[in-house]
DNA sequence: CCATATACCTGGCAGC
DNA sequence: TGCTGCCAGGTATATG
């Protein structure tokens, strides 16, 4: 479900709500992608200071320590003075004196993990290795072009990997090289500094509205105040495959890369 | 260091 | 209607 911006729409969506909470307790479901490291009820008591997002990661700071959040594929938080009695998919209660957060993920590829401290071994794990963050000002077309210069692989599959640059998943990934004209099969290292610049700036442009729009392009997401789908913003190419493209009207061409499906238009990507 | 494949798990949908 | 196969927003980890 989620790529940065839902994660941005969801931490706005009850980090303020949330923030000097004091947890009574935490109940997990189902096994999520790893063990919290933690016994629950050792979190009983804790002050939750505020909501952070580092990559596609929400970071709860509490007084002792932290909690990361990920939504996998198809997570999404919820956070209410109640919440109704626990369904299948319901794999983490955080309560609260000021409401129980609940995430909800099918698909289990979520996670909740805690860490003493942010560069704890349980904490550096999973956020060492990442990228810079497009959108809070540190994200430089420069520092980027030279980045993309020592990769070999497709573009494509550069921009997934998020080690150069966080949040851009694979709906934005092909939306933003449509938007800069840059085939997804070329090579990183052969992009321009001209090109890049115009692949930085439609990564920051792509996800910004996004997070503007309230979520984004995806079908089902909804944030953790349950509000959904007022928005829709429009995919250019992502699952058009065959469709006319909006600018040129070429069909849009559906190919995998790493396993992953990449849409384009042919004409507007020409290399 | 880099590139690629694999694994995790469930639900929805197209096609028969 | 019911079954099968395929596809899906992510990313740590193993392998070459």
């Amino acid at each position: 479900m989620p790529e940065l911006p839902e994660v941005e729409v969801t931490r706005l969506s009850f980090a303020e709500r949330i923030a000097g909470a004091r947890i009574e307790r935490l109940r997990l479901g189902k096994p999520l992608r790893w063990p919290l490291g933690v016994e629950p009820d050792s979190l009983r008591g804790r002050r939750v200071l505020a909501v952070r997002r580092r990559g596609k990661y929400l970071l709860l700071d509490l007084d002792q320590g932290l909690l990361l959040l990920h939504l996998g594929m198809s997570g999404s938080l919820n956070f209410a003075p109640r919440q109704p009695e626990a369904g299948v998919h319901d794999h983490m209660d955080l309560v609260t004196d000021r409401g129980v957060l609940r995430l909800h993920d099918p698909r289990r590829f979520g996670a909740v993990v805690w860490a003493p401290a942010e560069d704890a071994p349980q904490a550096r794990k999973l956020l060492d290795h990442l990228g810079v963050e497009p959108l809070g000002g540190a994200f430089e077309a420069a520092a980027f072009h030279a980045a993309l210069r020592r990769r070999q692989a497709p573009i494509k599959q550069v921009l997934l990997a998020g080690d150069i640059v966080v949040g851009v998943g694979n709906i934005y990934a092909s939306e933003a090289l449509f938007m800069a004209g840059i085939r997804p099969t070329l090579r990183a290292s052969q992009i321009s500094r001209p090109r890049a610049d115009r692949l930085h700036a439609a990564i920051v442009e792509v996800l910004a509205r996004a997070v503007r729009q309230g979520g984004s392009t995806l079908r089902d997401f909804v944030n953790a105040e349950g509000k959904t789908g007022y928005f829709q913003l429009e995919a250019a190419v992502y699952g058009r495959a065959g469709q006319p493209c909006r600018v040129c009207g070429t069909a849009i061409r559906a190919i995998v890369q790493g396993q992953r499906s990449t849409f384009y238009c042919p004409t507007c990507q020409k290399h």
